[in-house]
DNA sequence: CGACCGATCCTC
DNA sequence: AGGATCGGTCGT
């Protein structure tokens, strides 16, 4: 397996309903290149932050600021935020220009570079593997994703999705996680997960 | 410039 | 159940 070669999601993937794109994403790719070495993992639990009238979106109601401008820009682009002064979190920017609406990657299953992840972590060999990048800010850790990558393009070289080999699942749908604030969003279905998955964060 | 708080994670 | 830990954001 190539990864340089691997083909990767085209733009009209991302031209789509925002929840729709969340719920696709599932089963697909995330790949990193570093001189560390690849890291592969398929994406396992989402969360989609809609459009500017979600209240749980960082851009409600278009509010832009330093932070949420990737989000105004072109799709297919990284948005990534430090969260408690000590994490990231990655989505991808699935609206149109000037539309800004994301998908939270909360997840994935290790494909390769389980030990680099490892070690990413700081955690030792024993253990499981599916701890490794069971939450959106473990992910992070795990695949060296920082700040430094907001508003990178994901059909490069450093980090990108791609298509890869997916195994049958059913989707799982729930409310999203840690949105109290968000009232009358509080409790809406947008975060999607493979079910039976021992992957997706607890 | 000060104050508040978080799309989390880890430990107790 | 509570603490870590600090950048983003907003009000003064």
């Amino acid at each position: 397996m190539n990864l340089t070669k691997y083909a990767r999601l085209p733009r009209v993937f991302y031209e789509r309903d925002p929840l729709v794109v969340s719920k696709d994403l599932l089963g697909k790719f995330l790949a990193r290149k570093t001189k560390e070495g690849e890291i592969v993992g398929e994406i396992v639990e989402t969360e989609a932050y809609v459009g500017p009238h979600d209240k749980a979106s960082h851009a409600h109601n278009n509010k832009r600021t330093s932070r949420t401008l990737v989000q105004f820009g072109e799709r297919g682009v990284a948005y990534v935020y430090t969260i408690y002064g000590m994490y990231h979190c990655f989505c991808i920017v699935v609206g149109p220009r000037n539309t800004p609406a994301v998908t939270l990657v909360r997840a994935v299953k290790p494909i390769r570079g389980v030990e680099l992840m490892r070690r990413n972590r700081g955690l030792d060999e024993n253990v499981p593997i599916n701890k490794l990048a069971d939450g959106p800010s473990k992910l992070c850790r795990a695949f060296g994703i920082t700040s430094k990558l907001n508003g990178l393009n994901l059909s490069g070289e450093d980090l990108f999705l791609c298509r890869g080999t997916q195994s049958a699942f059913e989707v799982g749908q729930s409310a999203r996680i840690g949105i109290d604030y968000a009232e009358e969003h509080r409790s809406v279905q947008w975060r999607f997960y493979e079910k039976d998955s021992e992957f997706v964060s607890k």
